[in-house]
DNA sequence: TAGAACTACTGGTACGTACCGGTACGAGGC
DNA sequence: GCCTCGTACCGGTACGTACCAGTAGTTCTA
């Protein structure tokens, strides 16, 4: 193998050129499922790096489920490729992802005061101006779900000249108004649709349906996105990979319970049963 | 502050020393969110430890969404504790992390060989050895879901003698059989339920419900659980908290898209539409 | 007084060294 | 033939140094 050099130059960091090298090189199956990859000695070696530095960038890959290592023996490809894992989708890059192209009908766009419950999860005073956004979103022309955004006015001022059918919330977000959603809370659960979302959705008779709330956020924690939505329960499928965490968590003010939740299942008011 | 000194004595390394200690400090709100931390620095001399040290123990706490960091400023807790973020749950410690009690009514347990599309996705040959369990699970005595889960018995040799209605197959693969499973990856969808599923889970009428399907994994990438469950609609809500990854990945053969997905709505079979 | 320059501090990147305990394998002894 | 021990290598942990770019406050200058 002839690893091509790093380039010590150009802005990415070294442990990222390696990071990205060495996942180019799994995806092309330059290194299979369960090989060996060459040592952390070689690998600083072979680039003329500081093991420091491969670490990190191995560090990285193991974290995501690229690649797992055994001391003693060796660092290894993972048997599967969980590109995915842990990482947040908006509607359009999720549809491109399969290789289909994403439109979004806009039903209703405006500035509107913030109620309580929003203004509570978006962490702003009730009454605060909200871009309000509704759009039937589609892939390939088929109707996928109907979705309302909402957006503190004060953090994307004017958001609503940039809307149109084609870009993402998240690509405007980042190139006008530079910010970064890092993080978000996704609930959802099964319901049967209303009258107006089986037309809308042109839905076959029993009408079930996906509930999804999600509420998005800033790498500093500020809330960013609140969107509720309704995807067609026929055509859709939650899919998620999840990890098992080491850290602990107190529940309870005492108990310490390792291995805490998330991606779980949770109840909804268990009233009434 | 006065530091608790660190023990180089005890088997934990340092850095987790130093993680836990600082995420139980913010879980107690010693330090409260969007306080500043410590700089990296400071917190070394504090611990006298190495500044590597207490980076790799920040490392996981912003990795996990604890905390955040901006250079030239400092280190702050993040708004919201995502414990739980990207982790993975069984079903009881679900349970168990919401103060109710979980218990399993087991329906059915037996050895059965292995079809075709369980053995593809556990890894295995057809008509290999299988452990079938289907339970019922239950929240506080309320019927949640209706589950069968099949391991390789071949990982798991007399698992069946080891189950009852409260350990948790997790629990007992860890225990008894040194196996940890680190990852999984869940789909699910809503449906309507059938008869028998809507007496079991005494649902009321539509019989709203999700179905969950979850293939679990080890370390080095060996399926070894996989879960087919009946979730009650009218009660189970999902939830995951999901984070936008860095890594590029390529699709089609050709073109690279940066932040892929996964905690997104896939579709299935887009057949009759 | 407004703006530029300096300074002190922050996290990010990158380098080096060292030692530990686990793994694999071959040489030597029984 | 089997077991033990030494050796080489592996990843994991921990230490140190150094420099960079971004932030914020003060001080100096035009």
């Amino acid at each position: 193998m002839k690893p091509t050099r790093l380039d010590s130059e150009i802005s990415q960091p070294l442990y990222l050129q390696l990071r990205d090298k060495l996942l180019g090189m799994i995806h092309e199956g330059t290194y299979a499922p369960h090989e060996r990859l060459p040592s952390e000695r070689n690998l600083a070696k072979l680039y003329r790096l500081s093991r420091a530095t491969v670490r990190q960038a191995l560090a990285e890959l193991l974290q995501q489920g690229v690649i797992y290592s055994r001391v003693g023996k060796g660092t290894y490809v993972s048997e599967l490729h969980k590109w995915h894992q842990g990482s947040l989708l908006g509607f359009n890059e999720c549809v491109l992802a399969q290789g289909k192209i994403p439109i979004s009908e806009i039903l209703e766009s405006k500035i509107v005061p913030a109620i309580d419950e929003q203004a509570s999860r978006l962490q702003i005073i009730p009454g605060d101006e909200l871009v309000y956004l509704a759009r039937l979103r589609k892939a390939d022309g088929v109707p996928i779900a109907v979705e309302a955004a909402m957006l503190p006015h004060e953090l994307c001022p004017g958001l609503l000249t940039y809307i149109n059918g084609k870009a993402s919330i998240y690509s405007i977000l980042e190139t006008v108004y530079d910010l970064q959603v890092t993080t978000a809370e996704v609930s959802l659960f099964p319901d049967l649709g209303s009258k107006e979302e089986i037309m809308c959705l042109s839905l076959p008779k029993p009408g079930v349906v996906f509930r999804v709330e999600q509420l998005s956020f800033l790498r500093d924690g500020r809330a960013i996105e609140l969107t509720k939505a309704t995807y067609r329960g026929d055509v859709c499928e939650y899919y998620a990979t999840v990890q098992r965490s080491k850290l602990g968590v107190i529940t309870e003010d005492r108990e310490v319970v390792r291995e805490h939740p998330a991606g779980g299942m949770k109840y909804r008011e268990m009233l009434e049963i």
